[in-house]
DNA sequence: AATTGTGAAGCATTTCACAGCT
DNA sequence: AGCTGTGAAATGCTTCACAATT
């Protein structure tokens, strides 16, 4: 049994609860209830406190949580108490955006190293870091034991990508192409498609609510109860 | 009754159809079954045809289902078939990914309308779309019967821009902020955060996964069964 | 013979309700 | 008195198994 069974969507808002926490804490204030946790995050109360039971007992009854404690624990229970290195692959704007954003704002998720295909770009840097070609991915990933890769390149390129990090032992990929990525099991992929959100925002539109009525109409003929 | 009761994570399925019933179309290959739509997706292929039947009977019992037909039944049930008007607020290097992707690739959800803040990019243009100040936001966004905002500006000036897309009649928000908004229930609001997404991530990999287990042995005193 | 469409079973997650601490 | 921690109920989603249809 490698993971005891916590729900994908609990480890999901861990971070979240971590950002509110480290805001709190930053203002001084030192304890926390899960209605307040839950005003700040948008979770319900009992949601919160379930998912921070999963890990163990972290609050004080009729008090709360303190919130520097708490925020050491779930860096802690997230990996990113020692810094996680991260790989980006692809730096077009996308990858630009999201190297920026990490490398500047977070030390606990670090883009160490970048890598694209276009002779142009190799070798310029990104926020203090140089952009590799992709023959020096593999070494590179090992070397500097990166743990996660993120894959912003064309879809038609994600597959080989993908395959190149997973050669060189990453253990976990976000993957912004529009690809179905085939991996071994212990590479663990999650898979963020703009293009879907984009789409299927669509759908609570009022420009579908009346298609999707019409289409039901048009082929609904015994369905009942 | 609004929406009659078709799961969140279904709506989020059917773009991924789309895209691969669009391409075997394109391929000239008439006919798909749930099982060909299962191994390019990686969902099920029971999962498939339920998401399919919430709204209407689409394929044909021994044979699988007509690939341009139920393409233009998906695009229909999403809202695509007309083209939905989206507006983007924040032409940082996150938004400029998003309008050049949305603008180019697809014509079914096209970003008509970019606002920001900064001077010296009001009056540029990101793929023929001029970029103007957000005074302007509310009214183009009636004017131009936008029904999507998307949000890729600063945490601090999320809720700010969020309300004017409210107020310009926006339907459906995709919020990249940082932030938790607070808007009216005509608004759907789907957030994406990449923070969220890198540091999750980082759970599933070996830099956690002792941590996280330290942490339960730390607390865990009279925890059985 | 093959593949869809669907009730029913099975799982997973969320919400409820309250006992247990401080 | 107040707020956490947690079994139990409720809800929601997925998988199963098979009848229906071409």
């Amino acid at each position: 049994m490698r993971k005891p069974k916590i729900p994908e969507a609990a480890i999901k808002r861990l971070p979240v609860y971590l950002r509110v926490l480290e805001e709190t804490a930053a203002a001084e204030i030192q304890i926390i209830s899960s209605a307040e946790l839950a005003d700040k995050t948008g979770f319900s109360p009992e949601q919160i406190r379930k998912d921070l039971a999963y890990f163990g007992a972290f609050g004080t009854r009729g008090v709360g949580y303190d919130t520097i404690l708490l925020s050491r624990r779930i860096a802690r229970i997230l990996g990113l108490h020692q810094g996680v290195h991260a790989a980006l692959v692809g730096a077009g704007h996308l990858g630009y955006a999201l190297a920026r954003y990490s490398i500047s704002r977070h030390k606990d998720v670090r883009i160490t190293a970048i890598f694209d295909t276009d002779p142009a770009k190799i070798g310029t840097e990104i926020m203090g870091v140089t952009i590799r070609p992709m023959a020096d991915l593999r070494q590179a990933v090992k070397d500097q034991n990166i743990k996660i890769g993120i894959l912003t390149v064309p879809a038609t390129e994600a597959q080989a990508a993908a395959e190149q990090l997973q050669e060189g032992g990453v253990e976990a990929i976000l993957n912004f192409a529009p690809a179905k990525l085939r991996l071994g099991p212990n590479v663990f992929v999650q898979n963020i498609d703009l293009t879907i959100e984009l789409q299927s925002l669509a759908y609570y539109t009022s420009a579908s609510e009346e298609a999707a009525a019409q289409v039901v109409e048009e082929t609904s003929s015994s369905i009942d109860s």
